[in-house]
DNA sequence: ACGCGATTGTGATCCCCGTCACAGGGGGCG
DNA sequence: CGCCCCCTGTGACGGGGATCACAATCGCGT
C-alpha cells in the first residue's frame, strides 16, 4: 500500500521491523495487539503540526518512519528546538500519561508515518497490563534523561563553541560513524535551527563552522559534514 | 521517637499526614503495607549525600521531612542546582526504574527523615501492582514537565534579571504567599547556590538583587525577603 | 566577646556573542 | 532560463555578564 506521500505503508505493528532495537515497539505480542486494536495509522508530509505546547494532551504519536522536530517557545516567538525524534518514538507520552499539556510543540520535518492512539484508550490499555506499565515508566525514565542532559549541557557550558562541538559529536555517534577516521554527520537542519538547538544565533553558528573549517577540524562535503580531528573537537566539548 | 539529630520520626506510611497532598505517598492502603514491608527509614544530618550523579541506582529515596538539593555537575566542578525537593517527593525514581545511572546529586540541606527502598525491591513492588506503576508513571511525567520548565527558563530568557525574577516569583508561589499584598520569601539558600539555580554568577545575583532594592521591588528582613512590587518583578520575568 | 571562615557588596576590566546590515549563492518553480 | 526566496557568509558595534580582586559583614563556635 502506497500512502498519499509516496511511503510505503507498514501496516502491523507484529510485524515491523523497528521492533527488535526500539524500545517501546518491543512489546509482548498479545500487548502489541491489544495496541494494534486502538492505534490509528496516519502518514504526514513535510512540515505537518502533530501539537502544539501547551494544548490539552489528546494522546500519544508513536514515530515508525520519519523525524519529528520537537520544540519549545516563548510568548516573544523565540523558540529552542529540545530534539529530533526518530522512528520508535513515542510523543506527547507525559502529558498523555499525566493528563498536563503538552510540553513541546511536534511538527515533522521529513514525510512521517505516525501511530496514533487517543489518550483514554492508552490509559486503558496501559491499566490493563503491568508490562506495558512498566516499560512506559522505562520510556519515560528515558526521556527524563535526555533533557536532563539537556539542561546539564545548556546550564553547565558556557561558551556556544562548546556546545556546538558536543551537539556535532553527538551526531556523529548516532550510527556508529564516530568509530570511522573521518566520521561523517549529514546535516538535515539550517544554520538556524542549529542555533535554535543549542540557545544561540544563526550568524554565530555559521561563524564557529567557518572556524572549525579554518583549524581543519571540519569539511563541507555538500550538505555533510566531515569531522577531520575528532579530538580536536572533543576537547572543545570538555573544556570549560 | 526520636531520631540521632532530634526529629521526630513518622513511624508509618499510613498514618503519614503528608499522605493527603503528596502524589506518591497517596497509595491504595494495601500497597502502603506492601510499600513499608520493603522501605527502611533513616534519618540524615544536614549536609547528607544520597546519591551521586552517575553512580549506578541503588533504589529511590522518598522525602518523609526535610528539604534535598538536586544539582548536576561537570567534571571541572562547575555545579547547577536543579531543584530543592520537599517532603513528598520521590528521588532517584526514573535511575531505578530505568536503570542508568542517577542523573543528579542529592545532598539534603536540613535534616531529613527519609524512605529508601532497594531498587529490586522497588521493581518487584511496581511490577506487582498496575495502580502501583501508573502512579508512577504519573510521578515520572510530573519530573519530565517540571524539568522541561527548566529547559524552557535555561534556553529562551536570556537576561540573568529575568530568571532571578521568575526564580523568586515561583518561591513567593510556593505556600500561597503571592497571594498577599506584599509576600515574604525565607532564603535558605547562599547567593552562590541562587546563582547556580539559574546559571549565572554569584556576583551577579548579589548586584541584582541590590539593583531590585534600590527599586523599591525588594526588601530584606533579616534573611527574609519581602516582594513589595510583585507587579514590577512579574513584568521583569515576563519581558525577554 | 573575640576571631576566623563563610558570605556578601562593589569596582574595574574584558570578551563573548547577540544584533543589525548587507552581500553573495543556490535551488526550486514558473 | 531567470527570478525570487531562503539560506549562508561576514563586518561593525555594543552590551550583558563572567572574572578578578578586595573590602565589609555576618554568624557561629569556643
Amino acid at each position: 500500500m502506497i500512502s498519499p506521500y509516496g511511503m510505503e505503508i507498514v501496516e502491523s505493528c507484529v510485524n515491523c521491523k523497528l521492533r527488535a532495537d526500539r524500545i517501546f515497539c518491543d512489546l509482548p505480542v498479545p500487548a502489541l495487539q491489544a495496541f494494534e486494536e486502538i492505534k490509528y495509522t496516519t502518514a504526514y508530509p513535510e512540515g505537518a503540526v502533530l501539537f502544539v505546547e501547551r494544548q490539552e494532551p489528546r494522546g500519544i504519536f508513536v514515530i515508525c518512519k520519519g523525524t519529528v522536530k520537537l520544540s519549545v517557545s516563548a510568548p516573544n516567538g523565540k523558540t529552542m528546538i529540545v530534539k529530533i525524534a526518530e522512528p520508535g518514538e513515542v510523543l506527547g507520552l507525559s502529558a498523555s500519561v499525566s493528563g498536563k499539556p503538552y510540553e513541546v510543540t511536534a511538527v515533522t520535518i521529513d514525510p512521517c508515518q505516525i501511530n496514533f492512539v487517543k489518550r483514554d484508550d492508552f490509559v486503558r490499555f496501559l491499566k490493563n497490563d503491568v508490562e506495558v506499565c512498566f516499560k512506559v515508566a522505562e520510556q519515560l525514565s528515558e526521556k527524563y534523561h535526555m533533557v536532563c542532559n539537556e539542561v546539564r549541557s545548556l546550564g553547565l557550558s558556557h561558551s556556544a563553541a562548546e556546545k556546538l562541538a558536543k551537539l556535532l559529536l553527538e551526531w556523529s555517534s548516532k550510527n556508529g560513524e564516530s568509530l570511522k577516521p573521518e566520521p561523517r554527520v549529514k546535516l538535515r537542519l539550517t544554520h538556524e535551527e542549529i542555533a535554535q538547538m543549542i540557545g544561540t544565533s544563526r550568524e554565530t553558528v555559521t561563524r564557529l563552522l567557518a572556524d572549525l573549517k579554518k583549524h581543519q577540524i571540519l569539511n563541507t562535503r555538500g550538505s555533510t559534514l566531515v569531522i577531520r580531528n575528532q579530538a580536536a573537537l572533543r576537547q572543545l566539548a570538555d573544556r570549560n
